[in-house]
DNA sequence: GTGTGATCATCT
DNA sequence: AGATGATCACAC
């Protein structure tokens, strides 16, 4: 086990030791396994480098290293430079309560403050190499987007009118299904307050937009 | 089932 | 080809 980080600067340093490094020659120092299949494969590359930088969120809606506060996320690369996948952020609520705000949102302080880190998206996974991390903030234009699509998405679900929610909503954020598969429900309510199973759904980055993130963050 | 980590696979 | 909807693995 690698102890959390207790500075950005050490998360940061850390982070930019594995640059170049393949997913393998990783997985092999810290004794984890190969993965399977890449169709069983899925979150195999988040949850090494989880653990090779020492995230200590677990499985608990927050960001992965809970003392300094930065979320992690893996983010693939093709050849030409840019992400070929959306990134999942987190679940979104089946019912919202009253109290709940842009600021209070999962999303947002999940966002706050990230560390991308690039990953080559082709290839057999275990020769992948890691690319250039780097610490982000979203900036001014950036966070009022993100809250915009945020409150549209969330005002679906408080007024219980889902059958509204698509993937095609949101400029930057957007949500979609999340769950083991289409038959999975979870409970919530109708716009009349009734109460009313679901299909989970998470909230999601698009593509377009971490390849903006990117762009702007292998700069630094 | 719920939340984490995501990518797969089909549709447009 | 890109985006949307579906799915896979694991911890608890």
């Amino acid at each position: 086990m690698i102890i959390a980080p207790t500075s950005e600067a050490e998360l940061l340093s850390r982070a930019r030791s594995l640059v170049g490094l393949s997913l393998g020659g990783v997985a092999n120092a810290l004794f984890i396994a190969n993965p399977g299949a890449p169709a069983q494969a899925k979150g195999w590359i988040g949850e090494l480098m989880e653990r090779a930088l020492g995230a200590d969120a677990g499985s608990r809606p927050e960001p992965d290293f809970t003392r300094i506060g930065v979320e992690l996320k893996t983010i693939p690369i093709t050849a030409n430079g840019k992400p070929n996948e959306s990134t999942y952020v987190c679940v979104a609520p089946a019912v919202v309560s009253p109290e709940q705000t842009w600021e209070t949102s999962v999303v947002f302080r999940k966002l706050q403050r990230v560390l991308w880190v690039p990953v080559e998206a082709e290839g057999e996974i275990v020769q992948r190499r890691i690319g250039w991390p780097f610490l982000w903030t979203p900036n001014a234009l950036e966070s009022a987007t993100l809250r915009a699509d945020w409150e549209e998405i969330i005002e679906l679900i408080a007024t219980g009118r889902r059958e509204a929610l698509s993937a095609r909503l949101g400029t930057y954020l957007q949500i979609r299904p999340k769950a083991a598969n289409s038959r999975s429900r979870t409970q919530a309510a109708n716009a009349a307050g009734v109460p009313e199973a679901t299909l989970p759904r998470g909230f999601y980055l698009r593509a377009t937009f971490t390849e903006m993130v990117l762009a702007a963050g292998m700069l630094d």
